[in-house]
DNA sequence: AATACTTACAACCGCCAGTGG
DNA sequence: ACCACTGGCGGTTGTAAGTAT
């Protein structure tokens, strides 16, 4: 991000104006939620606002500290890793703008949700920001979606989508990805409420020496496609690639899921 | 310089699930 | 079983600041 720190930091409200419709914080603010916080803990956020004195509410209050306030916030210009984290993440998970955000340290899902959504949601689109007048950021062309699934060794899937694949030759970052990932399905939520593979041991198994593919996606091992696969349901399903795999464990999570040569 | 338009992002909103009484 | 409360999520909105005309 070009952008430098809080660009509306410095003029939270316009002095002298009327009120503004949205209820900005002030530095003043800040300072006391900041104290509150380290001296009593997160949480309980309802009481937060009676004990602080803040004129706020709980969920003004945790999302202020959440998004702004936290320690280790990261904020600024998003690197490039950051950026194709992102738009990989993005890919296969949809709009879980807090699961993408788990996987970059010090970004919120706020941050993310809004990076995407004024800088790689336009960029990645076949018709990249017509006629912008800001600077825009450098975005890897993405534009190559036509979904792959193999394995680096001993590859077995053809590699290619299938003719039911729900992705067209249209670029699929433009559709909504709610579309992918319905939100009125009953697993709207469980991604979160359930009981969930525990991601950072998916990212970060060493289990195997292979890599594997998905479309793009350079998988560390088979958990980490299992991660994808959990909270993505249709991530191969719907796209109905063709893949399989050597390593014994790995099928007995994913057998449902298989297609095998 | 003034104005209109665009962009970026903080904050809000509504919904849902979990939890405890 | 029911209800109220709380926390978390994604979607949306309002507006300061940047840019073009």
């Amino acid at each position: 991000m070009v952008m430098t720190g809080n660009k509306r930091s410095s003029s939270v409200v316009k002095a002298g104006n009327a009120q503004p419709k949205k209820n900005l914080w002030k530095p003043e603010e800040d300072l006391i939620l900041r104290q509150y916080v380290e001296t009593h803990g997160e949480g309980n956020w309802a009481t937060v606002s009676k004990r602080s004195g803040l004129k706020r509410g709980g969920k003004s209050c945790r999302l202020r500290w959440k998004n702004y306030l936290r320690p280790n916030i990261k904020r600024g210009d998003m690197s490039q890793e950051e950026q194709d984290l992102i738009i990989r993440m993005h890919k296969l998970l949809g709009n879980r703008w807090s699961l993408i955000a788990g996987r970059l340290p010090g970004r919120t899902d706020n941050e993310v949700k809004n990076y995407w959504n004024t800088h790689l949601n336009k960029n990645i689109s076949c018709c990249p920001a017509a006629g912008s007048k800001r600077k825009s950021t450098t975005i890897t062309d993405y534009s190559n979606d036509g979904i792959n699934i193999t394995k680096k060794k001993n590859k077995v899937g053809t590699g290619k989508t299938s003719s039911t694949a729900t992705t067209t030759t249209d670029d699929p970052m433009i559709t909504s990805s709610t579309d992918r990932i319905p939100k009125d399905t009953s697993s709207d939520h469980q991604h979160h409420h359930h009981k969930e593979p525990n991601i950072e041991s998916m990212f970060t198994s060493t289990s195997t020496e292979e890599s594997w593919f998905y479309d793009d996606m350079d998988f560390e091992s088979p958990s980490e496609l299992q991660y994808y696969q959990y909270y993505l349901p249709s991530f191969s399903s719907n796209f109905n690639a063709a893949f399989a795999f050597d390593d014994e464990p790995f099928i007995g999570y994913m057998d449902s899921l298989l297609l095998f040569d």
